[in-house]
RNA sequence: CGGGGUGUAGCGUAGCCCGGUUAUCGCGCCGCGUUUGGGACGCGGAGGUCGCAGGUUCGAAUCCUGCCACCCCGACCA
């Protein structure tokens, strides 16, 4: 049997069938396509959640909490969201169970039971948020508002992937109102640089920052910025979106607020919102073959120290010395795990917490305690040096830094090499089908165009980017004029 | 929802076409001993309604029907 993680042809499946399985993150639930996430893998999304919150905290955002039921009439208020949302409603119609009488032991629906008006399970809150946004609006002096949810949602997909698209998932939703649409629009925008220097800094996952096509947009926005990552398979994963919702929910909601003029206006909305999705993104763009490999500062353990020992006198011995050290890495918020367990051979611990991706790894055993070293091995490139017992703190100062940088760097070399442009259909077409990875190309603006690609090709746009120069040109397909190019690419 | 595939112990599987002892093997698990600087070894042991429900048969993991779940490909999607 192979030891090693074996190279598949579709990432999702390589990190599914044997990375998030053997790094113990999470599984298939008993429900349909819904996931259990085990405690290591929600150890990573508490670290996400903890980071976020104080991005959004720090930029005037306030958590709240809204219901998980939605009543079918506000749920279609929204005319657009609600239809674009339809297909994939889990639906409360009944509120009581009762003994089945042919069946004993068994439960069955009571039909007396009905709900008058049917619930909807929130696949998202726009309608339950916008609803109770209009008690508290009246005036300019009540704007904006600004609110973050952490919650769970559920969408019922036809087809489920663990992480990237589960029935059911976890979620963070910002819902924000503004007295203007200046306002609104660069909240929108904010946001999505939020998510981009999350992603980066915090995941180093490197993103692209764009907006969307009108097909690609949220059901029921004006304008949806989002945010774009490459996996190793040459797949996009849109990882983020943050969305101007312009008066649309203001209206269907009837939000109206007074302004300094004392004329009433309709306000202004925004929503943006990550999941656990960004987990799929973090295992699919940095795992190699030996498991996953975690940034530092997203790492629930961030350095294990594994002994080597023959007796109990030898393990005694190496924690007179490593206890001190313990205790000055989590005077330092550094976590910490000392694998002194007895029942595994150290090859088997350097084996499991290469899987996890444990950022760091320091070994000591006799050898050391006699020259006073120790060794330390860094999990980003599996390099392991000896170095003086002195010298730790410094060592870890600098690989905490470094390994955050090198796995940014590297998935940033990536993506980089992995952004083409084409210039006529053919070579798009070549790109997509032989290379994998984004295609920069020319683009008419239709959605005629759009669908004509990802027909023939798979392809979508995943974003009309921001950040990139505007080239003037002419459309791949329509030899129409371009105002820039616009990334495509498959996507999952 | 359409097309294809799979379901056998915690995991991965053989057996199924061509029905017939006590359902195969590996990993993992438990006990004892030796080991411990890269996934240990030896000996012994436990663990199964063969996805579920019917049917055919003297006899079903194996054949037939229905259902369920999962995986892959489409459509949809954070």
């Amino acid at each position: 049997m192979s030891k090693k993680l074996t190279k598949r042809e579709d990432d999702y499946s390589r990190w599914y069938n044997e990375l998030v399985v053997k790094a113990d993150l999470a599984e298939n639930s008993s429900v349909r396509g819904c996931m259990v996430i085990k405690p290591y893998g929600y150890a990573i999304w508490e670290k996400m959640q903890a980071q976020l919150d104080k991005m959004f905290k720090e930029t005037g955002h306030q958590n709240a909490y809204f219901p998980l039921f939605v009543p079918k009439s506000l749920f279609e208020a929204e005319e657009k969201n609600a239809e674009g949302f339809a297909k994939e409603c889990a639906v409360v119609t009944h509120y009581r169970l009762k003994n089945d009488e042919n069946n004993p032991g068994k439960l069955v629906v009571d039909e007396k039971a009905k709900l008058e008006e049917e619930l909807i399970v929130r696949p998202t809150s726009e309608a339950i948020i916008w609803n109770t946004y209009k008690n508290w609006i009246q005036s300019y002096r009540d704007l904006p508002i600004l609110i973050n949810q952490w919650a769970n949602v559920v969408r019922w997909e036809m087809r489920t992937r663990l992480f990237l698209r589960t029935a059911e998932f976890l979620w963070q939703e910002g819902h924000t109102a503004h007295s203007t649409k200046d306002e609104a629009m660069k909240e929108a925008e904010l946001m999505n640089n939020i998510y981009a220097d999350f992603a980066q800094n915090f995941m180093g996952i490197p993103v692209i920052k764009g907006l969307k096509s009108e097909s690609e947009r949220f059901a029921g926005a004006e304008d949806t910025f989002c945010i774009e990552a490459l996996m190793q398979d040459g797949k996009a994963l849109q990882a983020g979106t943050s969305h101007f919702l312009g008066q649309n929910f203001a209206k269907a909601f009837d939000v109206k607020f007074a302004n300094k003029d004392g004329k009433l206006d309709y306000v202004w909305a925004t929503s943006w919102g990550v999941s656990t999705r960004l987990m799929g993104a973090l295992i699919m763009t940095h795992s190699d073959d030996n498991g996953l490999v975690l940034p530092p500062k997203l790492a629930p353990i961030q350095v294990v120290i594994i002994p080597i020992y023959k007796s109990e006198d030898q393990l005694n011995q190496i924690s007179k010395k490593i206890d001190p050290i313990i205790d000055k890495l989590k005077s330092k918020n550094i976590s910490v795990l000392y694998d002194k367990r007895d029942t595994h051979k150290p090859g088997f611990k350097f084996n499991e917490h290469e899987i996890k991706g444990v950022p760091i790894r320091i070994v000591i055993g006799p050898k050391d305690l006699e020259n006073s070293t120790l060794e330390i091995f860094r999990r980003d490139n599996m390099k392991k040096e000896i170095i003086e017992l002195e010298n730790v703190f410094e060592k870890i100062d600098f690989l905490m830094e470094d390994i955050q940088s090198n796995i940014f760097n590297n998935a940033h070399k990536f993506t980089k090499e992995n952004i083409r442009t084409a210039n006529t259909y053919e070579e798009f077409k070549s790109i997509i089908k032989n290379k994998g990875g984004f295609v920069s190309a020319h683009w008419d603006g239709s959605s005629e165009t759009e669908e004509k690609i990802k027909k023939e090709t798979k392809a979508t746009i995943r974003c009309i980017p921001i950040d990139s120069k505007k080239e003037e040109g002419f459309c791949v397909v329509s030899n129409k004029p371009s105002p820039q190019r616009v990334l495509f690419a498959k996507a999952y």
